[in-house]
DNA sequence: ATTAGCACTCTCTTAATGAGAGTGCTAATT
DNA sequence: AATTAGCACTCTCATTAAGAGAGTGCTAAT
């Protein structure tokens, strides 16, 4: 069916209502509230209609009414003003960002921004190794059983790791494997190295120095596994989530909350629905973890030096004030992007 | 008042009983439950006895007896039997031990283990630098605006650190100065580098490669500025407070909840206490921060290579099975330190 | 097409009640 | 002198009842 103007401005009064009062809106309070110099009555039957839609339900006989998931996605499709930050809401970005010199500190300001300024839960996906070229690989020997690996992209990301070596490994050994893995793969694609086709290729020089293969093989598959790194979630605001009044029954908290404490899995399900877009919602049961089905998400990629590379997100209940949510996680992911670029 | 042995066999009793129950403990309890062969009237008695020393207490007229914190300390202290873990703990702490080969992965999977294994919140405070001399410190220009700083101490502890600086420092410049300071501040102890005294000290020298001080002098200010390595916590469990009996209420859920979010003040508030002792167990009002006097820490502290490095510790309602905390916490950081030395 | 009017439904709050668990005290018993 | 039986008393907790209030849904009038 398609809303008539007017049922339009009933579901987006009802919605906007709701958001801001969390509770069930009456057709009197619409009558009172936004002027549509309608009766009770004509109301009452367009909530009816809206609601035989789908786009409204009541909890019980004697409610009033309350968007769905079905209402909220119309509302923020087609209803919703766009809103715009404060000037203290910049400022306050900006400073923090001012100051945050390193990377990691960077992150975890963004996370706290993010829940700050939303009073939901801010959700920070580090950067993924995303078309990301190898610009040089450095290895520094670090007493005689640890090697410390440094990877510099060409959009200037470092990935440093520590990897313990089991054997020994001699520093003109060291200057050679460095020598030829940067020769090998200067300027190739992060994600897309292979690293049998490199060994192999040249095996029998490689061999030649040092009989270990094995040995040689699993350190470089350690240097290349990302996993760790690109899981890193920065999370912020757990107890925005806890006064929120539609998670008071413990039962509901705890399904959540068991969920965002696993940042590991938290940070595999959001990987899986990635596609950098712009700005994403997602709405209640459109979500595909039924752990959030009463959540609501705000996704924004950022940029590193023009090239999508992460995501900053928003968790809340459905019943948010989605206007605000998308202009806070937009900004941010604007000012996160320069940010990181700048690196 | 001394307490008589059928006293302390009683204390015993309602802290054993309410630990387990979490329900307040009476006197027929007692009397079935407990084989003291003493009928309800006498021990009715003597618990009214030890609550008139402060003891236990009673939430109302007609309830069972809870142990106060004096109760709780009296029983940790002298009435607790050591408790020992099973083959099947012992097994999963060895088992996640093997398989982490990265310091941060073993940091993080150690705070999972303290939470899991104690079903309250596990805490792992990073180390900090106490006592650890200066081995290396070395400089790695990345691009042309950011130094990698990696300094290297006696005991093998890493830091590693991204420094974005602000002019431009050449290859031979980065050689001199690292050359320099690694003459100057070999075997330092890395709490007592006086940057003004290295830099006063041959500041002509210093100043005729590059007549920039203050740009310097930020640069390395920054390079041993430890701040944020040092307070680095990992944190695990939030949940299982959720699900306490004694956290119900939303207040004292926050309350604990607002405390445990900021993790920079946690780290803080945890250092100002530490000393480094073997197991320390802190109950209820003995703490000093209010938000967690309803409370108890049981703290131990890991050592690198016999060096105490840092803390991990298990936060939980006072009413916990403080037997079992202790052996848990002082194996997991038996283990931690192994590893640890390893690296 | 809109609205006034009204019966009906459901929630929420308050009060009353009674059962049950436990204590505290006293007097009896060992 | 220590222990115990007995019992009044207190407080909690669950259940029930009752009434106010908010809101809907329907019908008949405008």
């Amino acid at each position: 069916m398609v809303l008539s103007e007017r049922m339009k401005r009933i579901l987006a009064a009802v919605a906007h209502r709701y958001i801001t009062y969390v509770e069930p809106v009456s057709s009197s309070t619409i009558a009172r509230e936004y002027n549509l110099n309608l009766s009770t009555a004509t109301i009452r039957h367009e909530l009816f209609l809206l609601e035989k839609d789908g786009y409204l339900w009541h909890p019980h006989t004697s409610s009033g009414r309350i968007p769905t998931d079905k209402g909220y996605r119309f509302y923020v499709d087609n209803l919703m003003q766009k809103s715009y930050l404060s000037k203290g809401d910049k400022d306050l970005i900006i400073r923090i960002y001012k100051k945050s010199k390193e990377f990691e500190y960077t992150m975890k300001s963004t996370s706290q921004l993010l829940s700050q300024l939303t009073d939901n839960i801010g959700v920070v996906l580090g950067p993924i190794v995303y078309n990301n070229l190898v610009d040089y690989i450095q290895f520094n020997a670090i007493g005689n059983d640890r090697i410390l690996v440094i990877i510099v992209t060409d959009t200037g990301l470092v990935y440093q790791k520590i990897i313990n070596i089991s054997g020994e490994i001699t520093k003109d050994n060291l200057n050679y494997l460095s020598n030829y893995i940067n020769s090998k793969l200067k300027n190739k694609d992060i994600n897309l190295i292979d690293l049998n086709s490199i060994l192999i290729d040249e095996l029998e020089k490689f061999l030649s120095f040092q009989r270990r293969f094995n040995y040689i093989h699993n350190f470089l598959k350690e240097c290349f596994n990302f996993e760790y790194l690109e899981n890193k979630i920065y999370l912020d605001g757990r107890i925005n989530i806890i006064k929120k009044p539609e998670f008071k029954e413990a039962d509901k908290l705890n399904y959540i909350l068991s969920f965002i404490e696993e940042e590991g899995i938290l940070a595999k399900v959001i990987k899986e629905d990635i596609n950098f877009e712009d700005t994403k919602i997602t709405i209640g049961r459109e979500n595909r973890q039924k752990e959030i089905q009463n959540c609501s998400l705000i996704s924004s990629k950022y940029n590193i030096r023009g090239r999508p590379s992460g995501v900053i997100m928003i968790l809340g209940p459905t019943r948010m004030n989605y206007s605000r949510m998308v202009s806070v996680v937009e900004y941010i992911s604007d000012k996160l992007s320069e940010v990181l670029s700048k690196y």
